[in-house]
DNA sequence: AACTTAATGTGAATAGAATAACATCATTGA
DNA sequence: TCAATGATGTTATTCTATTCACATTAAGTT
């Protein structure tokens, strides 16, 4: 399967959500595919391959979008997450209120030590300690990482054996799921990480920039000659 | 070209650095390829493709190797970038230190209209009606959004005229370089973004999560039959 | 100096994803 | 009712990225 089509399915849904609060009834693969970015035919692939139907004329019914979208993904599940390490990044992501609309709520937030009862939002933070019998407790499945690079590979072990099996990652460590993590699952393997390390991002769009302003300027000098 | 050869020469290039503080001189394609979960032939690929030269069998210099990606990211240029939204994400940003090993400094933050005058981490916070004249007087070309989904269309049309061209969204709306930016460079293009979306990426992880975990149960009650 | 080894460098093969193209078929309108 | 239209659904194609496989060659070994 494609790993994108996930993506793009939310990013479907968000769009429809907010096309319907315009009060549209219906969407055309031509709409979706141009917010996004990407041919009609892929919005039809996509929605064809996770066997959605359209209507031969007259496009897709974006409610009924809309709930296929909500049942592919599970939005019906509970998605509880835990952040760990409430340092500046940590502690923004708790905050963040864009989760909520989607149905993602902080179940708690980890640091080392917090010196005191704390919440950041409407999470208390609890101490590293009680990371294993929470996560056991509430069955969360999937977890940030906001800590320092230097605690990244322990946090993340820990993680690991307390049972969290999909990680977004800040640190600018690069984690990686155990290559035997897919069918045995022992209680050190996951399934799915996300390595978001910010210097990498915008490094490349340095280099990026860069390259085009390079360009440019060979264009234009080939263009006053 | 390959877009994630970029990605990966940053990504090499933290690694290299953490092998030589270890004392280590030489590395094999196949060590880097390990680490960042690709093959060594692509690795050694990359190098190719970047005209690196390694030793037919004592691999690659690692010092050659970190001044030749060095110089292909153009790490020598001046790589200052601003932070527009200063709420709970945008202040995270500016104060992570993770930037400031990669010759990535905060230039100014901005706001729309800070209440008084605050530093964040190093860098000062300006009102959103500096921007234009910050921009162009330091020359500034990469730029983080980080305000509600509601500012961000308005902000990012603001940094664009203000002559920003590279762009890391932390908004829920997912931007895009107009097509016609390509060539002719007019005062409403761009040249990249990349879109970061909090919400998409964990939505995402819990249904790669949940898929795996259905998976599991059906290989389980296949074998327990 | 010849032989073995162990790495690089690269052309071919494969896999994967997106686009293009078109056949299909509901709906509209004469 | 029948043709024209305009969207979907799907097959074929293109494009791109990665891996495979191996020829090459530098370094070490006898």
């Amino acid at each position: 399967m494609n790993k994108e089509i996930i993506l793009r399915l939310s990013k479907y849904k968000r769009l429809l959500q907010k096309l319907k609060a315009l009060g549209l009834e219906k969407v055309f693969s031509n709409n979706l595919g141009d917010a996004l970015g990407v041919t009609s035919a892929l919005v039809r692939k996509d929605f064809s391959f996770l066997k959605i139907k359209g209507n031969k004329r007259g496009g897709y019914i974006i409610d009924e979008l809309i709930e296929e979208i909500d049942s592919i993904l599970g939005q019906h599940k509970p998605r509880e997450i835990i952040v760990v390490g409430c340092g500046k990044i940590g502690t923004a992501i708790m905050q963040y209120n864009g989760l909520a609309r989607d149905g993602i709520t902080i179940a708690a937030g980890f640091d080392i030590l917090p010196d005191k009862v704390a919440y950041k939002g409407d999470a208390l933070i609890l101490p590293m300690s009680e990371l294993d019998n929470f996560v056991y407790e509430n069955q969360i499945k999937v977890g940030v990482i906001a800590v320092p690079e230097s605690a990244a590979t322990a946090v993340f072990e820990k993680m690991i054996s307390a049972g969290i099996l999909g990680y977004l990652n800040f640190s600018p460590v690069e984690l990686k799921c155990t290559k035997d993590s897919q069918i045995p699952l022992d209680n050190k393997s996951c399934y799915v990480i996300n390595n978001i390390n910010l210097a990498v991002e915008i490094e490349n769009l340095f280099y990026h920039v860069n390259r085009k302003e390079e360009l440019m300027a060979e264009i234009g000098d080939n263009n006053t000659k």
